[in-house]
DNA sequence: CTGAAAGCGCTTACAG
DNA sequence: CTGAAAGCGCTTACAG
């Protein structure tokens, strides 16, 4: 009744506990409607004793499941990106699932060669969690060889155009509108907004979300944002800015200018509200935005429908405007 | 020649494609010293050609090791974290090793159902990374149990005294000594000390490196440090504080309190520089904190004997001292 | 409702 | 230096 040596406890060992085939327990765990209820209890009783837990390794090999995803994301020093994990691990925890970390430091080869190897590391899925533009060549037929080799894709932010991919919808537009609506009824019609890549998807979201701004590419940094805002336009009387380090950037910015104008992030993150002055957001929060991630990877993997959720900003009011 | 069906390339088709069996395919990967020259390029331009990259799962289920190793953080979503998981995840990538993300939101009894849980989760070990205490009877426990089935534990801040257990050196008392000697230097010998949990090894190196200051127990979070420094002690005339999230809160507790004091901040993290004012920090980095973690746990899940580098921090002045 | 058997893709003694 | 064979721990048709 006991296991054998020092190792963990074996589909066996509680095969032989509970008086059954291993074929019994193993439906126990995945098709347990198709097992007596005394032998589902006696199986259970023995697993538990046995402090029983499947291995990964031997499930992917023979189910061709592991229980693990990937997170690609841009980078995970920045204050979303955290968030946002943060999100995506809960996520995935709840459905029993692990969460594999990788960081692309904003590079596109990086993300080529990292969705190359991913077929053989173990993984069911991958969400690629970035900002920047997934539609180029090597990226598309780097992300048709997962499909190809069944690791389910999920995009983040992008809509790619890609069968068999599944993408967030994510209504980044709603945030830049919120916050220029909101903006225009207290008389500031004339606001800039402060773009990492414009080319990126999150940057045409948020472009669309704000048609009357004047656009600025400032580069995903403090530094970028800082530079611009020393020199903007006389004209301009606010500003939107993508995310919170540009915002930090903007601030430091328009203080080296003398200027102090009405400042909404289009990105929700813990930390704006800790800042004095605390920042105005409109944003997708970043637990929905797990939460959906997960919940769509995690459909496609079973092979299960999916229908994507719009996902939209909320506005907070904070110091800034 | 060609591979099978959809699937990707197994070791068995590129022993066909070189015309030797699979363990001479296996031993090219694996042991290339006891290969001929000859061989060793057959075999290589044939998984080469097919694109074969061996099967975590069948490697981990047979050999033992998969090549993934777990990181347990208190709180991904803090600056600090989010700097440190990039750094673990780019030095893993460097020896070959992916990084299964779990996040502990500073709670004991996830990180013993956590630790439970791995040693059937194909990680060939942990790197505990929280500055919380591990020194408790479940945790410990369980951490035994890691050891026990072969998965390799790595502490990071708490020195844990297990037969097995690998900790790092994390000198955070030298982050404190080095910011109490600058701040003595220029008439400042009245400094407190904020910590987040004093019973935790964080805040004990700390308190160890700064033994002259007003000890202050604020929590790990913004409204914690700030109501703290609304009723400071008045013969107080500067802070050392443990996290930046911290340091933002102590800043607008002071500020509404009325008062302005040196603050340096014992925590490195690249947000520091990009407020206004800029913090001034001095700690370790979260670079050489990372890259120490997976060079210890690497070398012990090989069976490498190693000795922890001692880390020692570094004080970088910028605006608030 | 339950079980015997095959097989997922590797690695590792063992034999030559 | 190389290969045949066993086996890691599961799941999944298949048969009953």
């Amino acid at each position: 009744m006991t296991r054998s040596g020092g190792g963990a406890a074996t589909i066996l060992d509680v095969a032989r506990a509970a008086g059954v085939s291993r074929t019994t327990v193993s439906r126990v765990l995945n098709d347990p409607h198709h097992v007596s209820p005394d032998t589902l209890k006696r199986v259970r009783d023995a697993a538990d004793a046995l402090q029983y837990s499947p291995s990964g390794a031997a499930r992917g090999l023979r189910g061709g499941r592991t229980g693990l995803v990937a997170l690609l994301v841009g980078d995970i020093a920045q204050p979303f990106h955290g968030a946002l994990a943060k999100a995506v691990v809960a996520a995935a925890e709840n459905r029993g699932l692990g969460v594999v970390l990788h960081d692309l430091g904003h590079r596109t080869d990086r993300l080529e060669s990292i969705l190359r190897k991913l077929p053989r590391q173990q993984v069911d899925g991958v969400v690629i969690a970035t900002a920047d533009s997934l539609a180029n060549g090597p990226v598309v037929a780097a992300v048709e060889d997962c499909l190809r080799h069944g690791t389910a894709v999920v995009t983040g932010v992008e809509q790619l155009d890609v069968p068999g991919v599944v993408s967030l919808r994510s209504g980044h537009d709603t945030g830049a509108r919120l916050a220029a609506e909101a903006l225009a009824a207290e008389g500031f019609d004339r606001p800039a907004l402060l773009l990492g890549d414009r080319t990126g998807p999150f940057a045409r979201q948020l472009a669309a979300g704000a048609p009357a701004a004047d656009v600025l590419e400032t580069g995903y940094d403090f530094d970028g944002a800082a530079r611009a805002t020393r020199d903007l336009p006389a004209h301009v009387d606010s500003l939107l800015v993508a995310t919170l380090p540009m915002a930090l950037g903007a601030s430091a910015g328009l203080a080296d200018a003398g200027r102090e104008l009405p400042v909404v992030v289009c990105e929700d993150v813990p930390l704006a509200a800790q800042l004095r002055p605390a920042f105005t957001t409109s944003a997708i929060t970043p637990e929905s935005t797990g939460e959906e991630m997960i919940r769509l990877l995690d459909a496609t993997v079973r092979g299960e429908p999916v229908t994507p959720t719009r996902l939209t900003a909320r506005l907070v009011r904070r110091d800034t405007f």
